[in-house]
DNA sequence: TGTACATCAGTGAACGCGCGTTCACTGATGTAC
DNA sequence: TGTACATCAGTGAACGCGCGTTCACTGATGTAC
């Protein structure tokens, strides 16, 4: 009894393992490629495996971009721990801090507004998809909290997050501008947007 | 020599006329329908003509999506102008109206976020966005000068759009709201915005 | 007034390709008795 | 120790479908002489 159970851990372990090998392979091909180019044969190829083969631990192509997506937010929180570890922050080092995370991982944002947009998206993947939406907000507002306080309320944290991701969306291609006028110019507007709003007169 | 240009003009007219009907029952369908499932083949059938038509008046999808976002354009105009002549509006108005335009009318928001995020769009057709993309954030930016005067720098224009897309684009889909409480909160996100910023302590 | 030619709208059918997904199958490993 | 069976990883090839686009062609209308 004891046995067996002990033999199915390790198979599903193992298991486990093998999902990862994909994944892993699945988010390297991401990172260096427009998402949309990336086909499950690519996945395959890289991972060494056949095209078929994913279908036993993943059920569909998009619940490999929202795993992946996952993992790149592990990977922004990460960036915000060491942040507020390491020294005293302000909410516009925590905006700019975003602004870059999404200029050098291009495709997490362009993942991100797949699912945003979505449309054909399977319901599975969706749902998925929405859990770690709410993970992220969570985290983000946490730490947020750290700088705001307690009482610091969540609608905020959607406003600062929400008004960071239209910059990049609006600016992401703006023509005539080269990369690093971009990122300079979205800092300055994500500054502008969290120190002033839109600065216009507001008579009511 | 005066005839034949005259004759030439006719024709070009014509022309001009069967190139809207086209465009027109694209509008239509992408007015009803997720933008990513209207076809040309539906574009046809919806003009009573043969797929391959299009063809002579139009050199790409995209590029019909691009005429279908100016049309879409004109009517944010026209929209704005009214306000503005009838009425003493304030940039919340504006905000409003901005959300309001975007949730009455997905598919524009979802072709304005094909192109902002493109990747797969011909050269030409993303020559023509920008193109668009110049006029619009032109247009809005002298509507608000109207409100908040000569002086006001282009930049809090685009901090003004880009916020509320963003916005849009985040709670679009946001799960377990229905439409109308949607709406509203994305109404409070947007007002949140330009009246307090990120509302975050700045100690800088 | 007629004839040869140019121009252009319009079309049905097919091309072409990408690409997610499934099928029918092999082979290795563990299990029961 | 062997045998029949179950389980599961893995696969090459094909399915299926959507869909933008092009092809080869017809037919109507205008033009030149």
């Amino acid at each position: 009894m004891k046995k067996r159970s002990l033999f199915k851990n390790l198979r599903q372990n193992e298991r486990e393992l093998r999902k990862t090998i994909i994944l892993d392979a699945a988010v390297k091909l991401f990172r260096d490629n427009v998402f949309n180019g990336v086909g499950m044969r690519d996945i395959a190829a890289e991972a060494g495996i056949s095209p078929a083969t994913i279908y036993r631990y993943f059920p569909s192509r998009d619940d490999i971009l929202a795993e992946a997506l996952l993992q790149d937010i592990n990977k922004i929180e990460d960036r915000l721990d060491n942040m507020l570890k390491n020294r005293q922050i302000t909410a516009k080092d925590l905006a700019i801090a975003v602004v870059d995370y999404f200029l050098d991982n291009e495709p997490t944002f362009h993942m991100m507004c797949h699912f945003l947009t979505s449309g054909t998206v399977t319901p599975e993947a969706k749902n998925k998809f929405n859990l770690i939406q709410e993970y992220f907000i969570n985290m983000f507002n946490m730490k947020i909290k750290m700088i705001a306080g307690k009482n610091h309320d969540v609608v905020h944290t959607h406003a600062f997050f929400a008004s960071i991701a239209g910059v990049v969306l609006t600016f992401l291609h703006y023509p005539g501008l080269n990369k690093q006028k971009k990122r300079e110019y979205m800092h300055r507007l994500a500054l502008s947007i969290i120190t002033e709003g839109g600065r216009l007169p507001m008579p009511d």
